[in-house]
RNA sequence: UCCUCGGUAGCUCAAUUGGCAGAGCGCGCGGCUGUUAACCGUGAUGUUCUAGGUUCGAGUCCUAGCCGAGGAGCCA
């Protein structure tokens, strides 16, 4: 029996017999002649089978493989340049081990909703494959950059007895008889980790029961959170675009088939490198007036329309810092400097895909926390481990959210979050 | 939660003023030694989302509901 080799080794085994384990893609019928299409989830390639080179058994065999049934062929690949890939197997043997039901999902276009209650199918296709390769690449990113710059990862909790900042709303499961709710954030745990160990990440999967209905959000999806003691507004602003700069260049680097696959232009990611622009909401609110929207208030919170004609007037992400202190999370720091802001910022991405990024400088302030607790109604027992990091060594502290969901999105220049994970939880959907 | 649009064959869609339920793809059968979403011939395929209503007659009009998509708000 030839030696069991992946697809995406084939160039390594030109000439050489070898054995393909894999499903059946599309088949080509040309009477005395078959092209079979195969893929074995490392890639995809041509298997030709000629009625003159094998036993009739095996010439009829092919014939019987509908789409997406599984088989095994034996054969010598070869370079060939008619073929998609620059190279085919020339089949010797092919063995099936399923032949496929009818497949529901066709090389003919497809709507949104068939493809989604079908998405356990869909993850066969090229382009999903693509999407979610560059996914896993991310996800490796962030961790390289995180482990080669000091940072450790400290877990965080899924399961949380209370709200993390009081503003959301919360997926409430039953814990023993008391609630307990999934996390929507690892940050406030990431403070007290910080304190322990100086810089520290937490990385999982978050939850939001807001039934929003967006391109832009999902229920469960994954954020990365850094946060480090000593830190400041300015470092957190300096981190985030090394760490930014480090995702979009590395998928550049080692992606690059991918992105071509889903047809992305790369000339706006090359763009993708420190410094971002910095500019604070107050400017921010002034580029607005001076481009389409001259009502906009001063202290109200920025909707998709006005990120993405910010983000507009840059070639790179870009930095909105200074927050009025309202809208913002009560532990954020006020700025000393003019308190109605605060030490926080969001990193908007360009090309239209909004908030990829938000975080900031942290209150250490007991005083101010406490007040900021009643006056946004918070359980205060809740908070009290909380609280004690002010108490047993307080310092400046900074830390970010960065949604990976958001990340692959636009590093791949998709136009909804939904193809960026491989089941994903939205308003209404849970199946599959 | 609000606004807008949609639901017809396995899929993508068409169906004139309310008047016989259609096409392409996929699938079955036949043909083809270089196909790239092949091509040529041929055949089968329907609870028109659900429940009521108007009408001689409803895919089409009315009422209610269900499901989906896009957007808003909220956020990463």
């Amino acid at each position: 029996m030839a030696d069991h080799v992946y697809i995406q080794d084939i160039a390594s085994h030109v000439g050489k017999e070898v054995a393909l384990k894999g499903w059946l893609a599309d088949r080509t019928d040309k009477g005395k002649l078959q092209f079979l299409k195969i893929r074995d989830g490392t890639g995809f390639i041509q298997a030709v089978v000629f009625q003159k080179d094998v036993a009739p058994e095996t010439f009829d065999a092919a014939r019987k493989l509908t789409q997406e049934s599984s088989l095994v062929v034996t054969g010598i690949p070869r370079a060939e340049a008619r073929a998609p890939g620059g190279f085919e197997l020339a089949v010797k043997d092919l063995r099936i081990v399923q032949i496929a039901d009818d497949y529901p999902i066709t090389p003919k276009e497809h709507g949104v909703e068939f493809l989604m209650a079908n998405r356990h199918l869909w993850l066969r296709s090229p382009r999903q494959h693509a999407i979610l390769r560059i996914r896993a690449r991310i996800v490796k990113a962030i961790r390289d950059w995180f482990d080669d710059n000091g940072f450790l990862l400290v877990d965080t909790p899924i399961l949380t007895p209370s709200a993390c900042e009081g503003t959301t709303t919360l997926f409430a499961t039953d814990y023993f008889g008391v609630p307990a709710y999934l996390a929507q954030s690892g940050q406030l745990y990431n403070e007290a980790n910080a304190a322990a160990f100086g810089k520290v990440y937490c990385f999982g999967p978050t939850f939001r029961a807001e039934k929003s209905k967006t391109r832009r959000h999902l229920t469960e999806f994954w954020m990365v959170e850094p946060e480090w003691a000593y830190g400041t507004l300015d470092d957190y602003m300096r981190v985030g675009e090394e760490f930014v700069s480090y995702i979009a260049q590395t998928i550049l680097k080692e992606r690059a088939p991918e992105l071509k696959a889903i047809e992305r232009d790369v000339s706006k990611l090359r763009n993708v490198a420190p410094p971002f622009p910095k500019i604070s909401y107050t400017d921010a609110v002034e580029i607005l007036h001076q481009h389409g929207f001259p009502e906009f208030q001063w202290g109200e919170d920025f909707g998709a329309p006005h990120e993405t004609t910010i983000s507009e007037q840059f070639d790179k992400p870009v930095f909105v810092h200074r927050y009025p202190t309202e809208m913002k999370a009560f532990y954020m720091a006020p700025d000393p400097n003019d308190p109605k802001v605060c030490l926080g910022a969001d990193l908007l991405a360009p090309e239209g895909y909004g908030e990829i990024i938000g975080g900031g400088e942290r209150s250490a302030d007991l005083a101010h926390l406490e007040r900021q607790i009643a006056k946004h109604n918070l359980p205060r027992e809740a908070y009290e481990w909380y609280l004690d990091l002010r108490k047993y060594g307080a310092v400046p502290h900074c830390g970010f959210g960065l949604g990976v969901e958001r990340t692959v999105a636009w590093i791949c220049k998709l136009d909804h979050v939904r193809e960026t994970v491989p089941y994903p939880r939205m308003l209404e959907r849970i199946y599959p």
